[in-house]
DNA sequence: TCTACGTTTCCAATATTATAGAAATGTTAA
DNA sequence: TTAACATTTCTATAATATTGGAAACGTAGA
């Protein structure tokens, strides 16, 4: 079971539109994951604030990091993911079954 | 379709531990909701913090409130949430429909 | 080895957020 | 109407996050 830490850092990690950005990139491409050098061109954003934002998604367990040669490739975490809306959604809706739709992910 | 700003404010709004404790009552408690008084005193916290909080919740479109009496009664919003994680999971693991099993919500 | 290139670390300025006491607001019951 | 209670707003202080330039690091090819 998440502790409250794990998905509080979590979210605050999501809770930033650049971060969110790369997220939602990563999460797209799926486990063949992004060279940090072309998310940082596609969102436009400078080298040391990128490496600062994949940083803290990283910490916070969302994505992965590989090296290939000089790139180093980022992926989504899909199983972080998973637990965290498992947490959000845990025992929801008590006593109203009939919101408890399943979701399809994707 | 949701906004990346709409879902950096929800995001932001759980990404705190106190926010994401009521958060999470309210999901367990469903329709039905619960009064301000009772979440400060299951939590611990004083009124004025409690108020901040559940305004940045509102805000961010995850509660609603309602009165009754004299109380101010809080429930979750079970669509904003569905909302927010099928932002997050959008078009996820193309390429790789293995990791797309649907989620149970509850 | 030397050079080029992708990426990360260091650092300082700026902006945003959390907390809670005190006072104000609004509602109910007597 | 008056008193009691639930909740919110006001306010100030303290803590935390974001940004990007400059420099450092490490890998690959010549």
């Amino acid at each position: 079971m998440m502790k409250i830490g794990s998905a509080v850092e979590a979210l605050a990690a999501l809770a930033q539109e650049t971060r969110l950005s790369i997220f939602r990139l990563l999460v797209q491409a799926g486990q063949q994951g992004i060279a940090a050098g072309v998310l940082g061109e596609k969102l436009g954003i400078p080298p040391a604030t990128l490496s600062f934002h994949l940083k803290t998604l990283a910490h916070a367990g969302l994505v992965k990091s590989r090296t290939e040669g000089r790139f180093v490739i980022y992926s989504a975490d899909f199983s972080a993911m998973d637990k965290l809306i498992a947490y959000l959604t845990e025992h929801c809706c008590a006593g109203d079954a009939s919101r408890c739709a399943p979701v399809k992910k994707c």
